[in-house]
DNA sequence: CTTGCATTTTACCGAACGGTCAACTAGCAT
DNA sequence: ATGCTAGTTGACCGTTCGGTAAAATGCAAG
């Protein structure tokens, strides 16, 4: 194990719960260096600027998901509309599990950056982005085939997969604002209601 | 014209759209004062904190919503489910002019700040809690409306509403990721599909 | 043993942060 | 005219912000 890829990622691994618990503006690179007991200077040996950290919390998060509750709830082994049924699922369980480990519903840390961010650094932005598009493909995925396996009435996979990963932050935004994962539990299966006809 | 409220208000004036375009950490004080005409002393004449101060912009966005788009979406002479498509051409086309104006999408504040500070202030989450909940008031009795006038089944109204709110806010949120307010005019409209049934 | 590179330490930068304070001004009521 | 108060001014507080520079250290290859 390479020192300077421990210090590395000991800094990323301090960063990655404030970023997710506070907000990218509210944590200071001072705070994460001495949660990671590392200098500044050696810091900015790794990360050339702040966004490059959270660049890095991002990528990080996203891996966690994609070989997580991701990887787990899109098993090809599962009818399509069971994986989004465990997908929601995970959902309400991770941040439940935050909330008693930390008196606190977080969220999803890539709606919080989004909203928080987007107006003012486009690359954070398109990073973000990318990881929307890139879980908007797996319910497309998914739609596309429990509309050829015949569990649903042809629609527009395309959009309705938007449509649906849309819904999803929207009912963690709205149980954060009440700080309570049980929204996300009586809200979050109505997300197979949800349907974009395909055009004409 | 009482000069102190003239003072107070250009603060708000100026604080609103900085707060909306960026975020709350990081707008400072002293910009808005800056941009207001005003010394800080003053400033703190009329607002014990910072906070104070977003609390009284959520207020007056959340009034200008309220007697603009969310009055005339709400009018009880429309079909009930036409005032959820009033609502949602209302959203986008405000999104879409801000987007002109200003070359960015900002979304909405009350998710904005929400993402950003719940975690960190009860005070401020508990009012945009109550303005979420306006909102989700307007959507169940729209939905109750037209559950007596035959136009849609039965559901659960309550939680249908709560759903509907959370994929306004979710698509907003995509829209912003993507700059683009087109997002909301192609996902918007699904909302109708959104439905949580009665328990049985 | 030396050269060279990656890493780390330490001290520092100017600017901005939210907030405070005492002095001052203006208008109004007694 | 005097006293009270709401409003205003401008200087100031300590702290933190993101970021920099240079010197010191450790380590590995030649």
């Amino acid at each position: 194990m390479n020192i300077a890829t421990d210090t590395r990622s000991r800094i990323i691994a301090a960063a990655k719960p404030r970023f997710h618990s506070r907000s990218y503006a509210n944590v200071g690179i001072q705070e994460i260096c001495e949660s990671a007991g590392v200098q500044k200077g050696s810091f900015y040996h790794f990360f050339p600027s702040k966004r490059d950290l959270v660049l890095a919390v991002v990528d990080e998060f996203a891996d966690e998901w994609a070989n997580g509750f991701v990887a787990e709830a899109f098993d090809p082994a599962l009818p399509p509309m069971e994986r989004i049924d465990y997908l929601v699922d995970a959902a309400y369980f991770w941040q439940k599990s935050i909330k008693q480990v930390h008196g606190r519903m977080l969220g999803c840390i890539f709606g919080n950056l989004t909203l928080e961010v987007s107006t003012q650094d486009d690359i954070l932005r398109a990073k973000l982005l990318a990881i929307f598009s890139r879980a908007k493909s797996r319910f497309k995925d998914t739609l596309e085939e429990a509309v050829a396996a015949g569990t649903i009435a042809p629609l527009d996979a395309d959009r309705t997969a938007e449509a649906m990963l849309a819904y999803l932050e929207g009912v963690i935004l709205l149980a954060k604002s009440q700080n309570d994962p049980e929204v996300i539990y009586r809200l979050a299966p109505a997300i197979k209601t949800l349907r974009v006809e395909s055009a004409a």
